[in-house]
DNA sequence: ATCCAGGATCTCC
DNA sequence: GGAGATCATGGA
């Protein structure tokens, strides 16, 4: 394949192999030279970053990739409200200031963070590889796209255990079951308020709170939603709680009180932070 | 080898 | 409605 040509794209606050590699999003893979291959909108794109400036590998319109990567978004504003009288938060966005949320789409993020459950990243990556070339659209060479759920409708739980999803089976036959309802219709979630939303979404066998919450963070831009793992557990009560455990309820609360509608950013600069760090751990 | 993972559910009380 | 066991699998 002859490449023609990039396209370019400056965008500050953005640093291309911490917004990929933060945890947030699974369906990429770091090439040589610093280059990443990105698979999302049935597309394989591979792009890098020189400076301020990304460079994607086409000549094709990017604005796909502009809304994918939160280009309208104006991250310093964000980042100096949340890190204003907050010195614990200015050491967070200092090591990972490039951070952006990622806009992803909606099934494939609630298949993902059901299939992210108890399990490590490495391995999310690998299994949700695996689902997309065993059910998706081929796309080119050894990419495949995400499965819809039209094309995953009489996937069964044995299946899904067939290639080494264990539990996680049953809870991926009913939220394809329940995606395709009326009641999953794209266009009535968005227009629900954040609980609203995050109520119907618990209604799938498998998602609970902590799912369900990155799914209204990473797929329906609700950035005041805090998403709370084991690993934001262990990092805010060592930085914001002096060390004590807290409850999940009492951690939300807190939390929620200290960055309000930012926390959604606050998540993952800390999550990014500690986890990198070993903090609290 | 043993522990544990971007948790959720089920089963007790 | 809160604590504890259980769930599959493989990476570290």
């Amino acid at each position: 394949m002859i490449t023609l040509g990039y396209t370019e794209w400056k965008c500050a606050d953005f640093s291309l192999a911490e917004t990929l590699e933060c945890g947030q999003c699974f369906r990429y893979e770091k090439l040589e030279d610093d280059k990443y291959l990105v698979i999302a909108n049935k597309q394989v794109m591979l792009m890098h970053q020189e400076d301020d400036t990304i460079f994607f590998d086409t000549e094709d319109d990017i604005s796909f990739w502009k809304h994918y990567f939160h280009g309208d978004c104006d991250y310093k504003n964000i980042k100096d409200i949340l890190s204003k009288d907050d010195k614990v938060m200015l050491e967070a966005i200092s090591y990972c200031s490039g951070i952006r949320l990622i806009r992803q789409e909606f099934f494939e993020t609630l298949m993902s963070f059901i299939i992210s459950q108890n399990n490590h990243i490495p391995r999310i990556r690998k299994l949700i590889a695996l689902l997309s070339k065993t059910y998706g659209d081929h796309i080119k060479n050894d990419y495949y796209a995400f499965p819809t759920a039209e094309q995953l409708k009489s996937v069964t739980e044995q299946d899904y255990r067939d290639l080494g999803f264990g539990f996680r089976g049953r809870y991926l036959e009913d939220a394809v079951k329940l995606a395709q309802t009326d009641d999953f219709d794209i266009t009535r979630l968005q227009n629900l308020s954040t609980n609203e939303l995050r109520t119907q979404l618990m209604l799938i066998c498998g998602v609970g709170q902590k799912v369900a919450d990155c799914i209204l963070l990473f797929s329906f831009g609700r950035y005041e939603v805090f998403p709370c793992d084991v690993w934001i557990k262990r990092v805010f009560s060592y930085l914001y709680a002096d060390n004590q455990e807290l409850s999940q309820k009492e951690l939300l609360k807190q939390a929620g009180d200290i960055f309000g509608e930012y926390a959604g950013f606050a998540q993952q600069y800390l999550f990014h932070y500690g986890r990198s760090n070993d903090i609290g751990k």
